[in-house]
DNA sequence: ATAGATGGTCAAGCTGCTTGACTACATACT
DNA sequence: AGTATGTAGTCAAGCAGCTTGACCATCTAT
């Protein structure tokens, strides 16, 4: 594959990505979930099964634990997580989602499905599941950084 | 299709994104070009055919004309790029690229090759093309802007 | 028991962005 | 032509989100 392919691939990825974020992240103030960045609802996702340490999401987000430990403070002063003893470290504190933290996690997943919609009228449903399967095969496993 | 498959498909093409974005950034400092962010990258994509205005800049990045008024500072500053009298009109300022900053641009492009390589080994030349063809179908034409 | 590692917070500082104000030039209207 | 409005760019100040550094409490290993 050409260099000019590559960086014409990369371009339209990181076009798609800026686009999608921008989507979702309008979609979820639209439904009343207001004063959260991105950045929030990739912690959220860390969140999501069964809580995390401050230490886990700096690690998932690829940031300071002090960074992470900020920005657990915005969610739980807004409501949509609170801190708990964790069970097995009297060290460490248990971070869980709240009722609605769970609201806006839906109300993302809702938002996303509306972004994508449009990629399905133009690609057909089968194409973007294809989509889906290749991007999930070729994902990264290491922390989820910003695009720029 | 499903809100939950939405969101899987989201996730992973903001983790490609941010994996790719980086595994790029790396490439052009491993070969000598330092000092740079991403969002430079993106202002060069800007100014590569013919230059551009700070202004055009800013539209394309999705800042404020000082934040990009500044971003071009720092690459005239490295050498990256000059400002130069615009022809048409005596207020505007054209910003051009200097020969360094081609051989940066190249540089990208290499990186964006070596990032991209691995998805050829695991998908498949014919796939990661189909996947660019889709990708770019589906970019939107706005302002690039940071995945979160 | 003791030494070192780990979870979390407090404090200070930096960087990249924003808003606000301003000058120089361009464009449109009368 | 003359005037009013709009646009390109910069200077200045402020802010938000991150970093580094220091610290205490607790866990783990010897």
């Amino acid at each position: 594959m050409q260099n000019s392919e590559a960086m014409a691939l990369s371009a339209a990825l990181l076009a798609v990505a800026g686009g999608l974020t921008q989507r979702i992240h309008d979609g979820v103030e639209a439904r009343g979930f207001e004063g959260l960045r991105p950045a929030h609802g990739f912690a959220f996702t860390r969140l999501a099964p069964d809580g995390a340490t401050v230490t886990e999401i700096a690690a998932h987000l690829g940031v300071t634990k002090q960074a992470a430990s900020q920005l657990v403070d915005e969610i739980v002063r807004k409501g949509y997580a609170e801190r708990r003893p964790h069970p097995d470290d009297a060290r460490a504190r248990l971070v869980v989602l709240t009722e609605q933290g769970w609201a806006c996690t839906r109300a993302a997943e809702e938002a996303a499905a509306e972004a994508v919609r449009p990629w399905v009228e133009l690609l057909g449903e089968r194409e973007v599941r294809a989509l889906r399967e290749r991007l999930v095969r070729i994902a990264p496993s290491g922390p989820i950084k910003p695009v720029w």
